[in-house]
DNA sequence: TAGTGGTCTAGACCACAGC
DNA sequence: CTGTGGTCTAGACCACTAA
């Protein structure tokens, strides 16, 4: 026997599958907070931290004196999951490994803005990704020593540097850009594809509190790697 | 001056700033409910609203008997915006239009699962969206007429298939997949680009309530167009 | 078993925007 | 103005679980 959910859980998802059956349209107006009340026979707070948590996902708009509608939505707002490189490959069953090509602790480039964003010192790592010993990914990454003084000293051959940087430097803001680029000779002898295959290029600057943490390029081979973006049913799975 | 924000809002900023600023790290017990009442003079009512928002954001873990606890991250999970192109092309100050190529009703392919998932009569839609009358991406998409019979009329110049759909057909679930290919001849000339430029392609598969609705598959010319997902901290930006 | 969070009540006052 | 949502209170009972 399933336990019965809360009162405040039940009035929130009956409201959800009226929206996602489109049994009620954007625009509409649902029913106030006293005519739920009536309805479920409870209080009004109850209600209104449903109605509250559909306004906090973006399924409805309050306006007061006005009521409670159903949002229109402008776009697909998708919620975006980027692991771990070695949790996600060792997920698949395989072995994962970074293999370190460039290590080098320099100064930031006076030239290059993004690195003076950065800071003083920098810790610039070069390597590949590995699954089953077969290098996916290129990766090249500045660490700010400044914020991070103990990656300096760190060992990234049996995690990636991101699955180092995750633990140690938590809850940071980041942005991530993707992008599809021609593999030059270089990459394409590392990665053992064609010169001038399409790879999917992703690169994400993390910050803390303002602070400017990393900087990564990483360059995937074709057909090993999948970025998968579901927006959906928040119950539904 | 600005407006004083509510009590629970304080609270929960209070908390947001200790986590995001590493003052208090993963894993770190946070104070009770009735400590925060006692701080903060308020009811535990208010309290346990600003700490269920943070954990419904995911910032913190709550466990019976045991306490409130700063979560522990494992994957970047982030937000990617993805607007409507025609929104987004003209907020960008550009004309917007969106050439048809060809525009066929027929019968799912009983050799292809996935037209076949969509059920019967397909409207398939090729066309070019153009920004300032370049083009800068081809779309193709599959529409499933038994879920949006309307789509067999409906004039898709002007704004894009994907922003007539969201109008018409909204709230659904989507999914959505990057991959980067070489531009064929074709691709190569329909967007002016080099035969075997790297190109950004982006599928997207659309359901309603179990219903499949439609799927698209989208190539970019290079440089044209970014998707860029974002974490952090809420009340950022 | 004791103490935590989960949920709910029946009120209250306030800000605000439609009417 | 009037009625809506926004927020808060001072209780209460319950489920769960870690000690």
């Amino acid at each position: 026997m399933t336990r019965a959910p809360a009162l405040g859980e039940r009035i929130r998802r009956d409201i959800e599958a009226c929206i996602f059956s489109g049994e009620w349209s954007p625009g509409m107006r649902i029913p106030f907070e006293h005519e739920l009340m009536a309805r479920y026979s409870c209080s009004r707070m109850t209600v209104s931290k449903a109605l509250s948590a559909l306004a906090d996902a973006g399924l409805v708009e309050r306006r007061k004196r006005a009521g409670t509608f159903v949002a229109r939505p402008t776009s697909h707002a998708m919620i975006l999951d980027i692991p771990d490189l070695a949790v996600e490959v060792r997920g698949r069953g395989a072995a994962y490994r970074f293999d370190p090509i460039a290590r080098v602790i320099r100064a930031a480039d006076p030239s290059d803005p993004g690195e003076m964003a950065m800071g003083g010192m920098l810790l610039a790592i070069d390597g590949l990704h590995c699954a089953d010993g077969k290098p996916f990914a290129i990766e090249h990454r500045l660490i700010a020593l400044a914020v991070v003084p103990e990656a300096a000293d760190a060992d990234f051959a049996g995690n990636s540097p991101g699955g180092w940087l995750l633990g140690h430097v938590p809850w940071t803001e980041a942005e991530t850009r993707f992008a599809a680029v021609n593999a030059d000779p270089v990459t394409a002898d590392l990665l053992d594809i064609a010169p001038g295959a399409a790879c999917l290029q992703v690169e994400r600057r993390t910050w803390r509190a303002a602070e400017h943490i990393t900087h990564v390029r990483q360059t995937f081979a074709p057909g090993g790697h999948a970025f998968v973006a579901r927006f959906g049913h928040r119950h539904a799975g």
